[in-house]
RNA sequence: GGCUGGGUGGCAGAGUGGUUAUGCAGCGGACUGCAACUCCGUUAACGCCGGUUCGAUUCCGACCUCAGCCUCCA
């Protein structure tokens, strides 16, 4: 029995193609990280969410895939923002890499087999600028190494753009050592104050799209199945990395499958660390759970822009939560959650949840998928069928990194931001107060302590088998 | 200006040549001392104008409009 093609919109062909691994014994993902000079932001997270789910369910199909997903530690922003406040430039940029890393695992990403960064792959790069010298794709002029655009043929075949349409509203400085207008920096000169690198060409550092060339041909090889990244990503960054690898690498097919998520919106605007518009993952984690800020992510098809809000976080975190809802109601004997289900076989996977997600990666499908089958696990009327979809519905959480927490927790720990200041004791003796005075028959009574705790942000909820309480 | 991708019910967001997801919100009912939770039922949409078709939200064309890229950006 087959299953349903995986199928991916490739930016190089603008179309939906059924994916076919170059070698399917050991799928290749690299995805283009941050550069790292201040906290991210949420937007900085949506690739790093769908290209997790990405991996996530390639590894339930293929025995091998290595995930690479690099950090940009060397560029010129970085150095302006340490020197802005006088730290050591390597310092600062480590200080943000980790940041990153802890504010992406936070959105239950997991971490990438290899988190490559460009200071420590100098000599790759170097390696590679003297190749593509050597083949006639580069030549140095006036300290700096500059890859020649024309002698690429394929230039332009990814964003799709003639080299005449580049002309048009070309805003590019006409530097005087630049053969062709078009051509880009693959090294350029240091200063003194600047960090820089010994080279055949002098003390200088890398232009910024050398640097995942290099590190994706050291980690992955000459030609890769995926690479990812943001739209903005697409010109000029992915045009000139692929220009470089397939020029130095002699391989015609550097990636076989591009995939570009689209950008974060607030209000009308792309979200921009240029613009200043952003909100930072940090910031967002003092007062909504990381789970939330991870659902809200997935809600919407990852080309697509997605407009970031208050009422999409609220939307959320309600949707969310009804998942749990049905969670908390079926797992009361079991402390089973999606974490449980890492690793298992293809077909102990929801096919509808699958579907979707085999179908570029069709996350508002499969979320819609998931609450079908929280629906039937409410429904479930004895133990076979409570327990089968029970584990659908965890299997399909670990696909989209959702449900890992217990759901008796989800609902009375709360959520960063939450009115409720009881503790558990304190809301349990109100609950405890309650039911005396119910059992009195001391309904007004009941109904204060029960408005009390609301006032609180504690909502209770009432069953055959007794009370019990949520944080809203 | 060039290139790319959009405009779906109150909101978010899938999808389809005819039976019109999903979530939140709304409405009616059941359950409940009353609520909440849950269950049952239900309202409501396809930017605009033409064309193709027995029939288009879905295909084709024009138009309006929004966004992204063309400079650092996920």
């Amino acid at each position: 029995m087959s299953q349903a093609d995986i199928v991916f919109h490739n930016t190089l062909s603008g179309k939906k193609e059924t994916f076919v691994p170059g070698n399917p014994e050991h799928v290749t993902v690299y995805v283009c990280g941050p550069t790292v000079y201040s906290y991210v932001h949420i937007g900085n997270g949506r690739p790093a969410v769908i290209f997790d789910v990405l991996t996530r369910l390639l590894r339930t199909r293929y025995p091998q895939v290595s995930y690479v997903s690099n950090i940009t530690d060397i560029d010129d922003k970085i150095n302006a923002a340490a020197a802005a406040n006088g730290e050591e430039i390597a310092t600062l940029a480590e200080r943000y890499a980790q940041a990153y890393r802890q504010d992406v695992s936070a959105l239950g990403v997991l971490a990438p087999d290899v988190v490559p960064k460009a200071t420590h792959h100098i000599a790759e790069i170097i390696d590679m600028i003297e190749t593509l010298i050597a083949k006639g794709h580069a030549y140095a002029s006036a300290d700096h190494v500059l890859f020649h655009v024309p002698s690429d043929g394929a230039y332009g075949t990814l964003a799709k753009r003639t080299l005449e349409d580049m002309i048009d509203g070309a805003r590019v400085e006409v530097a005087g050592y630049k053969k062709d207008p078009k051509d880009f920096v693959l090294w350029k000169p240091s200063s003194d104050e600047q960090p820089g690198w010994h080279s055949p060409w002098g003390r200088g550092r890398p232009g910024w799209h050398i640097e995942c060339s290099a590190m994706v041909k050291k980690h992955l090889g000459d030609s890769i199945d995926i690479h990812g990244g943001g739209s903005d990503l697409t010109f000029p960054h992915h045009e000139n990395e692929a220009a470089q690898s397939r020029c130095a690498n002699d391989d015609p097919s550097y990636v076989r499958y591009w995939l570009h998520n689209g950008m974060l919106h607030l209000g009308t605007e792309k979200m921009s660390k240029s613009l200043g518009n952003v909100l930072t993952i940090r910031a967002l984690l003092e007062s909504h759970s990381s789970e939330v800020l991870r659902y809200a992510l997935l809600s919407g098809q990852y080309r697509s822009s997605l407009t970031w809000s208050d009422e999409l976080l609220a939307q959320a975190r309600a949707s969310l939560d009804s998942l749990y809802q049905s969670l908390r109601d079926a797992t009361a004997e079991t402390s089973q959650t999606s974490a449980d289900m890492q690793g298992l076989k293809q077909a102990d996977y929801p096919d509808t949840v699958v579907a979707a997600l085999c179908d570029d990666l069709n996350t508002p499908r499969a979320l819609a998928a998931m609450h079908e089958l929280a629906t039937q696990l409410r429904r479930a009327t004895n133990g076979e069928e409570k327990t089968a979809a029970l584990q659908q519905l965890l299997a399909g959480g670990w696909l989209l990194g959702l449900l890992h927490q217990n759901a008796e927790d989800y609902f009375t720990q709360g959520q960063p931001g939450d009115a409720a200041t009881l503790s558990a004791d304190e809301i349990e003796a109100l609950i405890a107060r309650r039911k005396a005075a119910r059992a009195d028959g001391d309904y007004a009574g009941a109904d204060r302590i029960r408005d009390e705790l609301l006032t609180a942000g504690i909502e209770l909820e009432d069953s055959r088998e007794g009370t019990r309480w949520r944080k809203i």
